[in-house]
DNA sequence: ATCCGGTACA
DNA sequence: TGTACTGGAT
C-alpha cells in the first residue's frame, strides 16, 4: 500500500487532501535555500522581461547552456523595446546554437507587442501574457510566479514528474498535462503566495537535478522519506514515454540547422549564402530545397532570385 | 545511438 | 489529439 495517496478528504485539510504536502513544502523549501543554482535571472536580479526571456530560452535547453546566451542577449537588448528594434538577422544570429530558432522570431514578435501595445511594460496578468506570441501556459505561469510573485501553479514536465512520483507513486505520462495533474499541482500549491513561488521553483529544480526522468538520485533527495514512488519500489522507472522517438541525423531539423548555421557563420561583410555553397551543405537536393522553402515560410531566411539565401533584414 | 520539452498548429 | 521543431549531454 502506497502511503501518500492523493486522497481527497471531505474536511478542509490544508492542501485539498494531498497528504504530506506541508511536510514537503518545508523540506523542499530548506533544500532550495541550500541548493538553488545561482542563475543570473534568479533572486530578483532580473526584470520581468528578463525573466520571460530566460523562460523562453529554457523551454528547450538546459539552464547551464542558457546562461551565457541570456547574459549576452540581455546586455544587447535589455528590454522589449530594444529587442523590438533589432534586425531579424541579428536576433537569429544571437540565438546561436540554442536550437528551435523559430522561438527567437516569436520572442522578437513578443517584444514588438510588448513595446507597442504595452508601452514596454510586460503585462501582469496571465490572460494578457498567454496572448503574447510564443507564450503558452507554462511560460505565462512561470512569469506570474517567478517575476510577479503571484500564487499560481506552474506546470512543466519536471513538476509533473516530481508531483506524480512524490504524491501518487507513479510516473506521469507523456503528452499534455491531464486535468488530474493540474488538479494535483493546484492542491499541492502552498496557500501563501511567497511560499508558492519557492515551491514552484524548488519542485522544478528538484526535477531538473535530483528527480530526473531516467536515473533519479533518490539517495540525495530531500523528500525520499515520504516519497510514494520510492516506497512503491519506483514502478516503471524511466518507462517509455508516449512521445514518439525523436532522431535527429538525416532529418529536416538537421538540414535546417545546417543552413542557419552557415548563414550565422558568414564572414563579416557577407550577407548572403550563394547557391553553390548552399548546395554544398547537403547532398539530397530535394530535401535541401524543401528545408530552404520551410525556413523561408517560417521567416527565418529569405530566398534571393539568384538562388542565394540570407537572413531576413 | 538515445535522451530531452513547450508552443503552435493540423 | 498528435506532430514538427534543434542541438548538446549522456
Amino acid at each position: 500500500m502506497v502511503r501518500s495517496v492523493n486522497a481527497v478528504n471531505n474536511d478542509d485539510t490544508a492542501n485539498g487532501g494531498v497528504t504530506d504536502a506541508e511536510w514537503a513544502h518545508a523540506r523542499l523549501g530548506a533544500w532550495w535555500e541550500a541548493n538553488a543554482r545561482d542563475l543570473p535571472w534568479r533572486f530578483g536580479r532580473a526584470t520581468p522581461w528578463g525573466v520571460l526571456v530566460s523562460e523562453v530560452m529554457s523551454q528547450q535547453t538546459q539552464m547551464s547552456r542558457v546562461v551565457p546566451y541570456w547574459t549576452d542577449w540581455m546586455r544587447m537588448w535589455p528590454d522589449a523595446a530594444a529587442l523590438a528594434g533589432a534586425s531579424t538577422a541579428e536576433v537569429i544570429t544571437a540565438w546561436g546554437r540554442l536550437g528551435y530558432p523559430r522561438r527567437a522570431l516569436r520572442l522578437q514578435e513578443c517584444a514588438r507587442v510588448v513595446a507597442d501595445r504595452w508601452h514596454d511594460d510586460l503585462p501582469r496578468g496571465y490572460d494578457d501574457l498567454i496572448a503574447l506570441p510564443g507564450i503558452g501556459d507554462y511560460t505565462a505561469s512561470a512569469v506570474m510566479s517567478f517575476a510577479y510573485g503571484e500564487r499560481i501553479a506552474v506546470i512543466d514536465t519536471n513538476i509533473r514528474r516530481v508531483l506524480s512520483r512524490l504524491f501518487l507513486g507513479v510516473e506521469s505520462r507523456g503528452g499534455s498535462a491531464s486535468p488530474a495533474e493540474r488538479d494535483l499541482a493546484n492542491r499541492a500549491l502552498p496557500r501563501d503566495a511567497r511560499r508558492s513561488v519557492t515551491w514552484n521553483q524548488s519542485v522544478m529544480e528538484l526535477g531538473a537535478v535530483v528527480c530526473t526522468a531516467k536515473t533519479p538520485l533518490c539517495d540525495a533527495c530531500p523528500v525520499r522519506d515520504r516519497c510514494a514512488f520510492l516506497a512503491a519500489g519506483r514502478p516503471g522507472l524511466g518507462e517509455r514515454r508516449t512521445r514518439p522517438r525523436q532522431r535527429f541525423a538525416g532529418t529536416d531539423r538537421q538540414v535546417r540547422g545546417l543552413v542557419l548555421d552557415a548563414l550565422r557563420g558568414l564572414p563579416d561583410g557577407e550577407t548572403s549564402l550563394p547557391r553553390a555553397q548552399l548546395e554544398a551543405l547537403w547532398a539530397d537536393r530535394v530535401q535541401l530545397d524543401k528545408c530552404v522553402a520551410s525556413l523561408d515560410d517560417d521567416g527565418l531566411i529569405e530566398m534571393l532570385p539568384d538562388g542565394a539565401v540570407r537572413l531576413p533584414r
